[in-house]
RNA sequence: GGCUCGGUAGCUCAGUCGGUAGAGCAGAGGAUUGAAAAUCCUUGUGUCGGUGGUUCGAUUCCGCCCCGAGCCA
């Protein structure tokens, strides 16, 4: 029943991996190949002037396989995972028009469900509210707040931990903005959930997700080690600076909590040395890239693929073509 | 060569007035609905440097040895 519905759906491809597995790469490589158009998801490539520690891909590449998504916030600034999806949502249309594939690179995985999966309908976020909460937060503690969310909205109160301080904080603004609870907003809009049918919010493709897992965990330690030292030695730290200067930032800011400015701004600001900045660098990008396989085990559906083996593309190419002729097939 | 202080979890260390030990960090597993590279939860057996001795019992006390740091020669 869903291989019948999918027949009739145009292919996306989801090319998902966590830091340092070689996704931009493999994705360059099959853009030259097939005719796809990159859609980068990703939640620290959307800044910039912040390339060095995001690893983003160089011009060079950038023209030979352009991608979509990069470079159109400022640091200043937040994105979003309802913003990616009605950005991403927008530019596969465009995409497919073209008869091109849309191909999904990234290692933003919420991002990834979301697109996928949908989101229920909320508020925005408010930064007035976000700031009131975050005042009161620094005198009572999040825990306070916590319980306070428990006689507000039992439901969602009862699956947060007391320190949950970015959940509690989000469901209380829902709370405020809307008057109603977080959990009755999202019974009322349900995410459509997977192998449902096509429901309004499910993504009108048909998917084709990847997952790059290294089989090693230690030689995806290793890599993430001598990239971070790379970036280092590429003047991470001087592009920090610079980006200092040219925007008024703080390092409460979502660019700012980024895996390597974070430790690069205490290194500026005087409170870890140089060591400390390569070694808790590195800690971080590990730590990013263990919550980021977390994720893709409990995904769905996956093609898994290992980093550390072969030629990925090669492999990727022959699924896509499979897909594609299929499509053809039944539009024939 | 002599003296002093160290040697305990992958790392930094605490501790046991003698009953085989626990923190932080790291690592591992998990959660994840407009900040997600974020935020949060769970998870600690290791010849207590080696070897003899005292003891019912030694990681703990004593002797010797090895290693490291410092001081004196």
């Amino acid at each position: 029943m869903r291989t019948e519905s999918l027949k009739k759906l145009p292919p996306a491809i989801f090319l998902m991996g966590p830091t340092a597995s070689g996704k931009t790469q493999l994705a360059v490589e099959l853009a030259q190949q097939l005719p796809l158009e990159i859609i980068s998801v990703d939640s620290a490539l959307v800044y910039r002037d912040m390339d060095i520690g995001t690893a983003k891909p160089d011009a060079a590449t950038l023209t030979r396989a352009p991608h979509h998504l990069i470079n159109i916030r400022n640091p200043t600034e937040a994105y979003s995972a309802a913003a990616f999806r009605h950005d991403a949502l927008r530019l596969m249309q465009d995409i497919s028009a073209r008869d091109n594939i849309p191909l999904l690179v990234g290692g933003t995985m919420l991002y990834f469900r979301a697109l996928r999966f949908g989101l229920s309908e909320l508020p925005q976020a408010d930064p007035g509210v976000r700031y009131e909460l975050e005042q009161r937060a620094a005198h009572l503690g999040w825990p306070a707040l916590h319980a306070e969310l428990a006689q507000l909205d039992p439901e969602t109160a009862a699956r947060l931990k007391p320190n949950d301080s970015q959940r509690i904080q989000r469901t209380l603004e829902i709370y405020q903005i809307t008057g109603t609870p977080m959990s009755t907003l999202i019974r009322q809009q349900p995410r459509p959930l997977v192998g449902r049918g096509s429901g309004e919010g499910e993504l009108p493709y048909s998917v084709i997700p990847i997952a790059i897992i290294p089989s090693d965990r230690s030689q995806l330690h290793a890599r993430i080690a001598t990239r971070f030292a790379a970036m280092l030695k590429l003047g991470l730290v001087d592009e920090l600076r610079a980006l200092r200067e040219k925007y008024p930032l703080h390092p409460d800011l979502p660019a700012m909590r980024c895996v390597g400015y974070r430790q690069a701004w205490q290194f500026l600001e005087g409170s870890i040395n140089e060591t400390e900045l390569l070694d808790q660098g590195i800690t971080a990008t590990r730590q990013l890239a263990k919550r980021q396989l977390t994720w893709l085990r409990g995904m769905p559906d996956n093609i898994e693929l290992d980093c550390l083996a072969g030629d990925l593309a090669q492999q990727v190419s022959s699924a896509v073509h499979a897909m594609a002729d299929r499509h053809k097939r039944s539009a024939a």
